[in-house]
RNA sequence: GGGCGAAUAGCUCAGCUGGUUAGAGCGCCUGUCUUACACACAGGAAGUCGGGGGUUCGAGUCCCUCUUCGCCCA
């Protein structure tokens, strides 16, 4: 026999050191690579990875999204699956060109200055030097991404996918050019979706304005708004057609005052009559309301801020901007315009106001409303099929709540403004000829001469939108157009995607749309949309807050696996994760404690098992298992089916859509944790550990081995279960079991199999039951010892009664219960003559006569005090049962169950009452 | 303004289709350096499940209402 080392792991966990071993190991080998050939006989998992920006650096945001993608694929690649992680980056056209922009103009210049070809060659260069950078982080959390198939939005291979969607969508007749007001940030120079115009409460004014009528100036009707400014572009005042105080102003003309315009009062039920006066300007150019009535009475639109912002005759415009405003921006021009009006007596009033205003969700600045000429897609027919996949079950939203917000936007859905005004992105194919006039010629190839004229054509100088390429993303990174792509036959459709709520619009439902559009299926089944990181004030971590935490700091000082599992385990389904940056320390002890148990837990038992070959459990003889080995190998059945039940299902079961059962259930992160934390410590090391000690004692025989091979299979169980969390610590451990064959990875082994019921002998069952009753006599012993102070090191006697299972079986127990409860135990069914301490179990009843330390007054307290705590719920328990109603409508299993736990209780009572009454009371 | 959600132990949250003496982790209290682990071990205290009403044999769980927070959308 080998003789047990302790020294053979050093006492203290090295994360860095196995992280550094492992991690290349795992990537040498392949072991993330994802197989399309051996797709054909296992079923696929895929998750695509939500593409980081290309200049973003790692957040505990991406840690979160990432552990959790992580902890999905290394499960189902180990349950068999062929589970594929696409990695890869976003080249994030705005923010990616700010980030340039900032450097150009700590140099001084502009992006103008330096001409577009220059300028996109720059942002190259500069991408691929820092860029992508934070793939290499998310190595050092342990992802488990096929590196071999690294993707990014602005490749050539996926600029053709791109182009193909843009031709197709206008093929489909879903592409057009629109010339309405869009949302348009002066300081990125660009136009934005809805969504990328985000609205923030704000304290501002709400200005009355006082318009006096052309014909007759001592009258006058008085306009509302919160941007004075855009007055210069009114081109009329509109009034609701049923608000009587105003009929008879309509089709009259009111003078603007500072430029002197006249324009038409209106009547269009937009108005509406309870808000200010209820009488608003409209300003066609420069508010997508005011643009719809503009074009329903078929007014002028002139533009009077032009797009960088400043107050000038745009277009249309003549004669309407006062020379004084010429050229302010417009900000400074609302403060002049305030103080003219105020000058001319045409301001009536000024409030505070409370509303919402639009920012540009890059750079924060004010977005202003703009008319100009975008490409749009017509998103009606593509929301429909993504609406119906959520509808037939396709697909599932988890936490199921963000199902509502996803219908509701759906069935409200705008076109997509998908043009921008920038210099790094996809540019949209599209070009003119001059000479054929203005009908753009769209194209999947770059085209020099007008295929009509073979005149020159010049292309379009607009930008997609960054998410154009981003919806594309699960199946453009998988080879896609090319319907001949290995990946995108093997691979697509595919599983989970994984991300953050904030984004759900932007990408989620965008990628379902594009999903079906293109290929007639839902890119996933599952989104599982995680909680926010936040702080312990409940703040969003942010940079600007400096409230972050960088988790590669949490990486250095506890070890990845250590970040991974404070995450995973704190993980509830949908909810926020609260840490605290100012105590590193005090946030990630679960993960660093939990890796310090574990890694204590495998020193001792890989020390005991010794390198020794072990039996496998099919050897073992089920006769030859001690109570306690029958008991941990049913814990072990009990952690499986637990942990599967937390993480499952992992698809449909019919292979197509949900039933409304399956529908909310797996995902559990921290269910599944707490199933393996609870095997591997409260359970393997708590009880089957310490009550083994003995049996590994001894230099050789049968129960020795039994235990060994018990323990072995167990604690390899336990790694298994919990590789998907912490891959490094257990991958480590893993490799020092005698068992494991060397050149095998624990991140590819086999997920464990709990034993099917059919399998575990009666005996076997009465085994567990045997050892439940040891330890509850070991529990009932403690609390005696506890309560009556016994110091810890002293042996005390104890008399053992079984009341739950049969006595004879139980004298077997006297040794284990006596080492774990420091006692020496006799297994008797009589009382002991002397007064004693007694605790009532369930299963057994235990008496400690404690010779000269009975307190018989403290011990009837105690024991009334039971008494009074059990009598509560069982005259609840007995009124349920003599109540007619009940006993009528509840169900017939639910009543049995409850007759059986009366019985119980009642005898528990019985029981208390009688040591009282031996007690002398 | 419209919609959605949350309110359970000091803190963060479980409790999934109504039936357990309402749970976990952290924190707290008591004892212990019991030769794997004090980042540990053993024992313990702690909640009228936001307020009010209803449905039911039975409600933390369903319905209504109020209060307070949060998120999304316009």
């Amino acid at each position: 026999m080998t003789s047990p080392d302790l020294n053979s792991l050093p006492p203290q966990y090295d994360a860095q050191a196995t992280e550094a071993e492992w991690y290349p190991r795992w990537t040498e080998h392949g072991v993330f690579v994802g197989d399309p050939a051996r797709a054909k006989t296992r079923e696929p998992y895929v998750i695509v990875m939500p593409p980081p920006n290309v200049t973003a650096v790692l957040h505990v945001g991406h840690g979160l999204n990432n552990t959790v993608q992580d902890v999905l694929i290394r499960w189902r690649r180990m349950a068999g699956d062929e589970a594929l992680w696409v990695p890869g980056t976003d080249h994030a056209g705005i923010a990616t060109q700010n980030v340039v922009e900032k450097q150009l103009t700590a140099e001084g210049l502009t992006r103008f200055d330096v001409g577009r070809d220059a300028f996109v060659e720059r942002v190259r260069t500069f991408v691929a030097q820092t860029g992508g950078e934070i793939l290499n982080q998310l190595k050092a959390i342990g992802s488990s991404a096929d590196w071999t198939r690294t993707a990014y939005t602005f490749s050539p291979e996926l600029s053709v996918a791109v182009r193909e969607a843009f031709v197709r969508l206008h093929e489909d007749g879903l592409m057009y050019k629109g010339h309405r007001v869009i949302h348009w940030c002066p300081r990125c120079g660009t136009s934005l979706s809805d969504e990328e115009a985000e609205f923030t409460e704000t304290t501002g004014k709400l200005y009355h304005l006082r318009y006096a009528l052309a014909d007759d100036p001592t009258q006058s009707v008085v306009v509302a708004t919160t941007r004075p400014e855009t007055m210069l572009g009114d081109v009329a005042v509109a009034v609701n057609p049923d608000d009587e105080r105003y009929t008879a102003f309509v089709g009259k003309d009111v003078i603007l005052p500072l430029n002197g315009v006249r324009i038409p009062i209106i009547a269009d039920s937009y108005t509406d009559p309870t808000f200010g006066s209820g009488a608003v300007k409209i300003t066609p150019a420069h508010d997508a309301n005011d643009f719809e009535v503009g074009k329903r009475h078929a007014l002028s639109m002139p533009v009077i801020i032009d797009a960088e912002g400043f107050v000038r005759e745009v277009d249309d415009a003549a004669g309407r901007v006062p020379s004084t405003l010429n050229g302010l921006d417009r900000f400074a021009a609302r403060k002049a315009i305030v103080a003219m009006l105020e000058a001319a007596g045409a301001m009536v009033k000024v409030e505070p106001h409370q509303h919402n205003v639009r920012h540009c969700y890059r750079c924060d600045t004010v977005v202003e409303p703009r008319l100009s000429d975008q490409w749009f897609v017509r998103m009606q027919p593509l929301a429909d099929k993504a609406l119906a996949a959520l509808r037939s079950g396709e697909l599932r939203i988890l936490p199921d709540r963000w199902e509502a917000v996803y219908v509701n936007w759906l069935e409200g859905i705008r076109d997509w403004n998908i043009s921008r005004q920038i210099w790094w992105g996809h540019r949209i194919p599209v070009w003119y000829c001059e000479a054929c006039g203005n009908t753009p010629i769209v194209s999947r190839i770059d085209i020099t001469a007008c295929p009509t004229c073979g005149g020159p054509v010049r292309q379009d100088d607009d930008v997609l939108d960054t998410w154009f390429s981003s919806w594309l993303w699960p199946f453009s990174t998988l080879g896609w157009p090319d319907q001949n792509s290995i990946d995108l036959k093997a691979f697509y459709p595919g599983d989970v995607l994984v991300t953050a709520p904030e984004i759900l619009f932007f990408w989620v439902a965008r990628m379902v749309m594009s999903g079906y559009w293109f290929l007639g299926k839902a890119p996933f089944h599952t989104v599982y949309l995680t909680g926010t990181v936040r702080d312990m004030q409940h703040r969003k971590m942010s940079k600007s807050l400096g409230n972050g935490i960088d988790p590669l700091d949490v990486v250095r000082l506890y070890g990845a696996d250590a970040l991974r599992w404070t995450m995973v385990a704190g993980l509830g389904l949908g909810v926020d994760v609260m840490l605290d940056h100012t105590d590193l320390d005090k946030s990630f002890a679960p993960g660093r404690n939990f890796c310090t148990k574990l890694w204590n837990i495998g020193r001792f038992l890989l020390s005991r098992v010794g390198s020794d070959a072990v039996q496998p459990m099919s050897a073992l003889s089920a006769s030859a298992l001690a109570a306690g080995d029958a008991w941990i190998l049913e814990r072990l059945d009990v952690a499986i089916a637990e942990c599967e039940a937390a993480l499952g299902p992992a698809r449909p079961a019919n292979g197509a859509t949900w039933t409304d059962a399956e529908r909310g259930r797996g995902m559990r992160l921290a269910e599944y944790a707490e199933a393996a934390r609870r095997f591997v410590w409260n359970e393997l090391a708590d009880w089957y550990l310490e009550s083994i000690k003995p049996r590994l004692a001894v230099e050789s025989g049968v129960d020795r081995e039994v235990a060994r091979a018990v323990l072995a299979h167990a604690f390899d169980g336990a790694l298994r279960l919990l590789q998907p969390m912490i891959p490094f610590i257990t991958e480590a451990l893993w490799q020092h079991l005698p068992q494991t064959t060397s050149g095998q990875f624990l991140a590819q082994a086999s997920w464990p199999r709990a034993r099917a019921a059919h399998d575990i002998s009666d005996d076997e069952r009465a085994h567990v039951q045997l050892f439940e009753a040891t330890r509850q006599a070991v529990q009932g012993i403690r609390q005696i010892r506890a309560e009556y102070n016994v110091s810890p090191g002293a042996i005390v006697a104890a008399t053992v009664s079984a009341t739950g299972v049969p006595a004879g079986h139980f004298e077997s127990q006297a040794n284990v219960i006596g080492s774990l409860a420091r006692a020496t135990v006799s297994v008797n069914n009589a009382h002991p003559d002397e007064a004693a301490a007694s605790a009532v179990m369930p299963l057994v009843t235990v008496h400690l006569p404690l010779a000269g330390m009975i307190d018989v007054g403290k011990e009837i307290a105690r024991l009334t005090a039971e008494v009074t705590q059990l009598e509560g719920p069982l005259n609840a328990l007995e009124g349920r049962l003599a109540n007619e109603k009940f006993i009528a409508k509840a169900p017939p299993e639910i009543i049995a169950a409850e007759r059986v736990k009366a019985t119980e209780w009642r005898a528990r009572l019985v029981s208390l009452r009688e040591k009282i009454t031996q007690l002398g009371a």
